[in-house]
DNA sequence: TTGAAAGCGCTAACAG
DNA sequence: CTGTTAGCGCTTTCAA
């Protein structure tokens, strides 16, 4: 910047001025400057604006993994709000791993990031991020609250979407309908087997915990346990998987089956459409959870002072053949 | 940090120090400096400390589309290799782009990030590439090399991977093979169709344009063709598709009909095994991509002046059965 | 072992 | 309209 004002003949602020758009500059300066700048080759240090100004243009985004397509796909929204906000994104997988995720959160306020949007992991505590809050850092909770903060939130109706599935199911004819799931202690989980069992209680079929399956680890450790369920005395005609990685599990267990029973999958996936009978699901929108999270951020970076809200996004069935398979 | 140094009454670059880990600190000044940190709630600036070392502890990663499974896998192997090297990832999508991506670059160039690694647009000039390459910015090509540009590179080795998997449908007793790709002028696309063509001539089948469609967006317009192809007075037998969004592009297509040719597809993807048939696919290594091209990023890093390198990777075929039916 | 001081590259008063 | 100047928060000689 030093040579580009010595070479342009002007101040330092001028040159500035000039980077900056700033109209006040007469044409004959501003020539000279961008001449030298592009004969220099100089770039704008945006490391040294943001000491100055404060301003990062740059948020934080922690999601759990990025090779999960839900989670991508929040990506890609936070990612088309930040762009059209001159923002960048630094992004974070946490894998469940609550030491990470701290580190990768405090990693983003060292950068003095403007805002962070979390995937908040559920198995330790989140006094760090009390820390932070306080300090003035702005966050925005996505797929998951925080117990005992309140910050904008973006969720899906978990319970209402689960519930949906399951009198899918009841109305085509199931009375004994499996839920699968991850683990059953984390919020999503948790809630959707909640709508799970406001579905059975609202047609009047008797809970029955045999039916329930949570694993640690799906993929790995679903087909053991299904199996043994599918070919039990009293099997299940239907099954709601309530997660993606779930209802990919129990595909391939069923796979080589005959008599399947009958599904519905929580969260939509590539080519559910494509599988025969297709798979209905209840879809979730993570496009539009991102989109509204990243939303939310930038309303709150514009000095946006209200309540923190909480925003639940509804579900939708799509039903593509599994779920209607009548026993 | 002023206000710390205040607290604990040391000096500034003893405060420096402690945060630093540097041992040479008496530990009752260190003692004292850690609990003034504590009680203010200090946190480093690593802004200020980037623009002093000179450091980002940062790189930036281009890539067609974190929604596309190929590049969230990339993506993931990257951020892998920079936590363990206590970096952090600024990532974006160029979504095929060249405005875009040179925007992108261009930010994170201002950022001063150590590195790029980069998926680089074809569509346009890449002389801002030249630039900042010949201003000291390390790079890494992934997927693609740009002509011209004699840069570390990281690819797929895609005239073999298809030659394999088109030689797995002649094997088959197949000679009316159809080709499906995007854009035919990408990179990725043309080397995959001289294998396909590679692996025609070395079994003596002709080569038929007819069968070769190229689409410039799959997913909307490969329903037409496809099915006039297909119904044509001399079908092909089998399909080769030429990447991912080709492969699903064609089993949607495929879906409602009887009579479906045999299939191959490059780049494996979720639930190719849960289709009956199960997908046969040419596996490509996303991950061993984004792992290798992190590397040799960090190896540049580490001030590793040995001449550029291109890496190939080979392709792995996986028989699911679509492309062991007979004719 | 420690502190004072210089300065990384930039912006924002402020004075002209 | 333009240049000078004082820092933003940090690290790093350099002396003590």
């Amino acid at each position: 910047m030093h040579d580009v004002a010595a070479l342009a003949g002007v101040g330092l602020s001028t040159v500035s001025r000039v980077v900056n758009g700033d109209v006040k500059v007469s044409p004959a300066k501003t020539l000279a400057v961008e001449n030298a700048i592009r004969e220099l080759g100089y770039r704008r240090n945006d490391s040294a604006r943001h000491l100055r100004t404060g301003a990062a243009a740059s948020i934080g985004l922690l999601i759990e993994s990025i090779a999960d397509p839900f989670f991508s796909l929040i990506s890609q929204a936070v990612e088309e709000v930040a762009l059209s906000r001159d923002s960048l994104l630094l992004s974070a997988s946490s894998h469940q791993d609550a030491a990470r995720a701290r580190r990768m959160v405090l990693a983003f306020c060292s950068r003095r990031v403007d805002g962070l949007i979390i995937t908040p992991s559920e198995d330790q505590s989140i006094d760090y991020l009390r820390t932070e809050l306080t300090a003035g850092v702005a966050m925005v909770f996505i797929d998951r609250p925080v117990p005992g903060l309140d910050v904008d939130t973006v969720l899906t109706d978990n319970v209402g979407g689960a519930m949906s599935g399951v009198e899918h199911l009841i109305a085509h004819g199931h009375r004994r309908i499996a839920c699968i799931t991850d683990r059953a202690g984390l919020y999503t989980s948790s809630h959707r087997i909640r709508g799970y069992r406001n579905a059975l209680a609202a047609a009047g079929i008797p809970f029955d915990p045999a039916l329930v399956y949570s694993a640690d680890d799906t993929t790995d450790t679903l087909a053991g346990p299904l199996t043994s369920m599918l070919d039990a005395e009293n099997p299940p005609t239907a099954l709601f998987t309530a997660n993606n990685r779930s209802t990919i599990g129990a595909l391939r267990v069923m796979g080589g089956r005959h008599n399947r029973p009958a599904l519905v999958g929580f969260d939509d996936f590539e080519l559910a459409d494509a599988l025969s009978p297709g798979v209905t699901v209840v879809a979730q929108d993570p496009l539009a959870m991102g989109r509204m999270a990243a939303e939310l951020l930038f309303r709150r970076l514009d000095r946006d002072t209200s309540p923190p809200q909480t925003i639940t996004l509804g579900t939708r069935l799509i039903t593509r053949g599994s779920g209607e398979q009548r026993p």
